[in-house]
DNA sequence: CGCTCTCTAGAGAGCGGACTCTAGAAGGCG
DNA sequence: CGCCTTCTAGAGTCCGCTCTCTAGAGAGCG
């Protein structure tokens, strides 16, 4: 077996850096080998198709931030929302650039194009990760009485909104936005706020 | 003069079209030649460049949305910000392929090879919706002890964030958004709950 | 009816990017 | 030391897209 010369996350950072100044079609094979200083045979060894990396990038960043809060569904349901939604913070500012890479959306990285491994490893990661939320959704219309939409909105879409005003600008993600995010979950989770039309 | 025998709009409707089927490095001038059933003349016409016509779909996406947003910044703060993201869940429904415009983000539509006349357009629109917000934010500092970080989750990104979910899945918009939306803007705003460590 | 001016039509040049192919470098193993 | 297998190198092919260019269609106007 010979010396293996670039590691393969050498080539995602690479594509991770191009997402970073532009959109996902800033990511070219052409400009992975420029950036990571690879020649195309390296590239292509790895990922036969532009599709299969961009699915490699995709599929990485997703089990970075899966792992990072399947420990978190365990508590109380109100819980284990805030503390999602805080750690979904924290995870963005310690990796802007796999952050990146999932506020961009599933739909830029062209996943009808991928190969069926990439492929069948999403799905497998989807399924675990929606058997988590749906059980969490379940517990939280128990003890709030809120319905899917809003628990949705509340738990999973806020911290994503929370952190996507800083990232796509390229700032600093602020000390306090965990506190900001555990109080508008809290509230909105908690407070006695009728909807329009009774309870 | 011999007859319009294409409407401009017609071109931006068809790149409209195919931002929808995936993300904005879809529309391609070929694209839209093809999807609007129009001669490559026609649109090199009107747009000398593809990042002309797609500062034209951005800009009408801005300004319709914004037409529909300005006349409800008068109100009292907290109502003012709950009627903006009511309407904004609203228009979005009824225009679903300018939504997905604007939620696709500037950023992907190459604003840096703008015509000037393109550039200068957005700038002045951006200027003016960035006096509304910023007066809001002041006016809802002062009604609510709340920082800016704070308001601008839930006035400007939570509204966003609860039509994304739907608009990126190309699915309807639920009719129940606008109260759920209302009821997370009007409990985080006024909801009596202490961030960490004091306050 | 011809002249002009605006707009349309569509062929094709030029370019950049995805992908292929062949030559070869380098470790393991007899 | 030779051979196999894995990986690297980079030139070259092919394709699709942006943009250009020329020919011409159709309205208004004298």
């Amino acid at each position: 077996m010979p010396r293996l010369v670039h590691d393969t996350s050498t080539i995602l950072d690479a594509a991770a850096r191009l997402l970073a100044t532009g959109s996902a079609d800033a990511i070219t094979v052409a400009g992975v080998i420029r950036e990571a200083a690879v020649s195309s045979g390296s590239v292509y060894h790895r990922f036969p198709t532009r599709a299969a990396l961009l699915a490699a990038l995709w599929n990485r960043a997703v089990q970075s931030f899966h792992a990072e809060l399947y420990p978190l569904f365990g508590d109380e349901p109100v819980a284990a929302a805030v503390a999602l939604g805080r750690r979904t913070v924290t995870w963005c500012r310690d990796h802007p650039a796999d952050a990146r890479v999932l506020l961009t959306g599933l739909g830029s990285f062209e996943p009808a194009a991928w190969p069926r491994e990439s492929r069948d490893l999403r799905e497998a990661d989807q399924a675990r990760w929606d058997r988590h939320i749906r059980r969490l959704v379940t517990d939280l219309k128990a003890a709030t009485g809120r319905g899917t939409a809003e628990i949705l909105l509340v738990v999973v879409d806020l911290p994503y909104a929370a952190v996507r005003r800083y990232l796509s600008a390229g700032r600093e993600i602020p000390a306090a936005l965990e506190d900001i995010v555990e109080r508008a979950i809290r509230s909105a989770l908690t407070a006695d706020q009728p909807l329009r039309g009774g309870s």
